[in-house]
DNA sequence: AAAATGATCAACCGCCCTTAG
DNA sequence: TCTAAGGGCGGTTGATCATTT
């Protein structure tokens, strides 16, 4: 299990008497980058107590927003993107250190198998958790995982191919290894959408891990410095809305997104088991949803002429509103749901999820009657047409919550139509 | 004991979107 | 309408520690 060990914290960095010798200096020893300079004077690389000090003094009297006000009014060297991501991935109150529970991992791949790489997403619904620590953690740990069991017995992966998209990206994965189980995992998205060669079986790897069993939770701070840094200051929790269009097209890539599918050069029958993973030898699996605006490139920051293979799935806007909702609702409220729909007590086909209704039926359509998440959604009507799916057909919450709800065979296999060493 | 390799994770980079002027 | 700045986010890097050879 992923471990956060103290060490760095061990090398402390000497307190100096010089505030602006300790900002120009940095730290000497920690873990992490030495601190650098950027042309225009700014530090760069690991942040000093004294940095945080100044930084959490401003946020303690300003709150957050502004960064680059930081920099103007304390005198701190650092730009202000540094200044926020401090504040965002240690600072923050309430972040939580340490080892990442079952329940914890579990819900990440569950998530990571919905939302893809939405790092900000996921951790959204990780109360103290940090994109940065859980992209992290997926990348290492998890994907170490899956690259256990590959070792089990599973096909190798072309790692030739699953670059294939990006010579970026594939020279990167030259270089480490975690890298490229990350693009193995990511390319579990792949192979349900576009024209890579990889085998279905190959991007299994990213979902389908053997639990850990090691769930201590600690609360460490910071791993700079020792526990100095209070934990005053301003809440914000992640923002989880789906913000632009652009974004949710490129990005939202798995498997729920299968079930909206414009289904192309593949039979109806491949729809049958979720994303026709029995079909992974053909390598043919093409499930191209149309774009609602053409000429929108990636959001993933890719440069121009690369090919992002995720990026030519998308959900509709309507429908992830609906389901970027649902992520940004408490999940213990779907216990609630849960528990009303089982009595029966939802005559009138409506949930009222934070505030608004949701569930069973949405916009007064009727939901389907039957709906397991995802393998059964794709058999719907609604599902498997040549058309992106329609906000007023609804969104089964059951659903979602069946499927988060679901055990690992479920996910892993059945889901996807595969079988789990 | 030393070198090589792997793992970890904080921080940076660059792209994109939003918004103010 | 255009432009620049601010901010958010995912991808990637690289320093350090741990483990293996």
């Amino acid at each position: 299990m992923h471990t956060i060990d103290n060490k760095s914290q061990e090398k402390a960095v000497p307190q100096s008497e010089d505030r602006e010798e300790a900002v120009r200096a940095g730290s000497e020893g920690e873990m992490g980058r030495k601190p650098g300079y950027s042309k225009d004077g700014l530090n760069k690389g690991a942040w000093t107590p004294l940095e945080d000090k100044m930084l959490m003094d401003y946020l303690k009297i300003h709150g957050e927003g502004k960064w680059s006000n930081i920099v103007r009014e304390t005198g701190l060297k650092r730009c202000g993107k540094s200044c926020r991501l401090r504040w965002m991935n240690y600072l923050r109150p309430n972040i939580k250190r340490g080892n990442f529970s079952d329940d914890e991992e579990d819900l990440i791949i569950r998530l990571h198998k919905l939302l893809g790489n939405r790092w900000s997403l996921i951790a959204g619904r990780l109360p103290g958790r940090t994109d940065n620590e859980i992209k992290n953690y997926w990348h290492t740990t998890i994907a170490k995982k899956a690259q256990h069991r590959q070792l089990l017995g599973q096909p190798k992966v072309d790692r030739k191919h699953i670059a294939s998209g990006s010579q970026k990206r594939a020279a990167s994965n030259l270089k480490n290894q975690s890298t490229i189980e990350s693009q193995c995992t990511t390319g579990m998205v792949a192979a349900t959408t576009t024209l890579q060669e990889n085998t279905a079986q190959d991007h299994q790897d990213g979902i389908a891990m053997p639990k850990s069993t090691n769930s201590d939770l600690q609360h460490d701070m910071p791993k700079t410095y020792e526990n100095e840094s209070s934990s005053k200051g301003s809440q914000n929790g992640a923002a989880s809305n789906f913000k632009n269009q652009s974004t949710i097209e490129s990005q939202c890539t798995i498997g729920v997104v299968a079930a909206t599918p414009t289904l192309q050069e593949n039979t109806a029958q491949d729809h049958q088991d979720g994303i026709a993973m029995e079909k992974s030898t053909s390598s043919n699996l093409q499930y191209h949803i149309p774009k609602t605006n053409e000429n929108e490139s990636s959001s993933k920051g890719l440069a121009s002429g690369e090919d992002d293979n995720s990026s030519n799935i998308m959900m509709d806007y309507d429908y992830m509103e609906d389901f970027s909702r649902i992520l940004d609702s408490d999940f213990t409220r779907f216990s609630d749901i849960h528990d009303i729909m089982s009595t029966g007590q939802h005559s009138n086909n409506t949930i009222e999820v934070n505030g608004d209704h949701h569930g069973v039926s949405i916009n007064g359509c009727k939901s389907r009657e039957t709906a397991e998440f995802p393998g059964k959604l794709l058999e719907s009507d609604h599902w498997s047409s040549n058309k992106c799916v329609q906000a007023d057909q609804g969104f089964d919450f059951m659903s979602l919550l069946s499927f988060l709800d679901s055990t690992d065979d479920e996910w892993t296999a059945d889901a996807l139509g595969t079988q789990i060493l």
